[in-house]
DNA sequence: CAAATGTATGATCATTTGTTCATGTATACA
DNA sequence: TGTATACATGAACAAATGATCATACATTTG
């Protein structure tokens, strides 16, 4: 005979436990490039980038509304940390996403309806 | 006739843009979480509770040789943050991961090759 | 209840990050 | 060649973060 319970009585999901077996130098690294990511105003840069392949400083300046010189800081910062490409054109450079995964990280966190 | 060219001459794979599209507010949540991840010593937390599921303090503290204080100060942060969450048993403080998101955020770049 | 163990907290200091401002450099155009 | 436009850079300062130390608090055990 079974017996119906009024709700399940498993323990818990459990979560199953995941490796990530990381080395202390790429636990660095993935730190480096986080601390890079985590700024309103550059996550606003990656999700323009993220849709407009290349912008100038200009445009990303006048879309977000962030003074020229702040926004260069941002934008050198972030290409030397090889999130971005930079390539010059005329009197203009124009910025790209180099590395995309950074749009999945935000991702990752943006799908979380708790926040 | 078909005409074999040397290589591939088509413009860029041109990265399908990605629409994110935030709110500031989102943003801002985002970059905060972020930011609290972006520590080598956090990181190292979060993938010892993807694998362990629940740990003390003195546990932690072992496993990655940081000092008692430093630690207790990384874990209440990230506890406040929403990141962590912890539970007494007797004299011991185990905590366990809450945001299970921060793993994935992690892989995500963990798994470039050129990090 | 005293001592031991496990953890948290607060002050302090050093370091890093963010912002602003002034100025420099490159390109285009008259 | 001079001037305007687009962007970068560096100094200076404020604010946030990280580390250390001393000490406090909670729980168990004798």
């Amino acid at each position: 005979m079974i017996i119906h319970l009024p709700y399940d009585m498993t323990p818990m999901p459990a979560a199953a436990p995941t490796d990530l077996n990381l080395t202390t130098e790429k636990m660095e690294k993935v730190a480096f490039i986080l601390k890079t990511t985590a700024h309103p105003t550059r996550i606003a840069i990656v999700q323009l980038l993220a849709a407009h392949e290349s912008l100038s400083v200009t445009d990303i300046s006048e879309k977000l509304s962030v003074e020229q010189s702040l926004l260069s800081h941002h934008l050198t910062g972030m290409k030397l940390k090889g999130i971005l490409s930079s390539s010059r054109e005329g009197k203009n450079i124009f910025y790209s996403l180099k590395m995309r995964e950074v749009v999945d990280v935000i991702q990752c966190l943006a799908g979380c309806t708790f926040l």
